[in-house]
DNA sequence: ATGGCGCGGTCACCGCGA
């Protein structure tokens, strides 16, 4: 079972770029984040013509917007709202082997690293605490928590970790975020833990570099977490850098394990 | 230290991403 997370950045106008993945890695189960649609304008019978004939998708106009893509039928289907609004940033599924996949959109968070200046940096942490407190009640065994988390938590997750300890997905505060979020829902790290320790990883390129690759200024933004019992279960971990280099890209990259359960 | 680009949409400008 081959299963990915991607932010998309529009899902309407990227859907060749996501077919042409799902084909050529074989993908089982992926996940969309940043699809930016309404549900009614999801171009969903297109990937249902490829096989990808199960689907929870949840999106708005504009913004936000989850969803995943399975040819593997689901058991169970819901999401759930954070700090109080109704947009889209988490959907979760349970397969029939009972495994659980919870996809997540977490809020960038704006400029400026201050609760107290900046609403959108105190909408993430507080999106934080209540997504910790949500996969604290659950049961620990057989989860995938994946997405785009807008944190890159470690000092090899950004290209220069002292220029970017004041840099909003950085900081000190959403860092310690997401080693609680390992610790108080006991999830493994599985992309990290596959690469080495003072190895430099990203997933994430800003549109902003004239050339991404020769500046190589990236992030690591998006992650696959994984309960400690089906760890011995993974057999390949990918970060696929090259789709950065396709046309009208977006500016983040797939990753994707295989468990072989 | 700054700005750089790209998305959708009440569409030549703005909000947002990170």
């Amino acid at each position: 079972m081959k299963i990915a997370t991607w932010n998309i950045n529009s899902v309407r106008l990227r859907k060749e770029n996501v077919i042409n993945f799902l084909k050529k890695e074989s993908i089982d189960i992926l996940c969309l984040q940043e699809t930016k649609t309404v549900d009614e304008n999801f171009p969903i019978t297109f990937f249902n013509d490829y096989g990808y004939i199960h689907s929870y998708i949840r999106g708005e106009k504009s913004y936000n917007g989850v969803a995943i893509l399975s040819k593997i039928p689901f058991k169970n289907k819901s999401f759930h709202n954070f700090c109080n609004l109704n947009d889209t940033r988490h959907i979760k599924v349970e397969l029939r082997n009972n495994i659980t996949i919870h996809n997540f959109y977490v809020p960038a968070g704006g400029d400026i690293a201050d609760i107290n200046l900046n609403p959108k940096f105190k909408h993430k942490l507080q999106f934080m605490e209540e997504m910790i407190n949500l996969l604290k009640k659950e049961k620990f065994k057989n989860r995938l928590v994946l997405g785009d988390f807008n944190i890159a938590p470690f000092e090899n997750d950004v290209w220069s970790h002292k220029s970017l300890l004041n840099v909003v997905s950085h900081t000190k505060p959403e860092t310690n975020y997401f080693s609680k979020l390992l610790k108080y829902g006991a999830f493994e790290d599985i992309v990290r833990n596959h690469f080495k320790r003072d190895d430099k990883i990203y997933s994430w390129w800003s549109y902003r570099n004239k050339d991404w690759k020769k500046s190589n200024r990236g992030r690591r933004l998006d992650h696959i977490l994984i309960s400690k019992n089906i760890q011995k279960y993974i057999q390949s971990v990918k970060i696929y850098k090259s789709i950065r280099d396709e046309k009208k890209p977006s500016d983040h990259v797939p990753i994707s394990i295989t468990l072989k359960l």
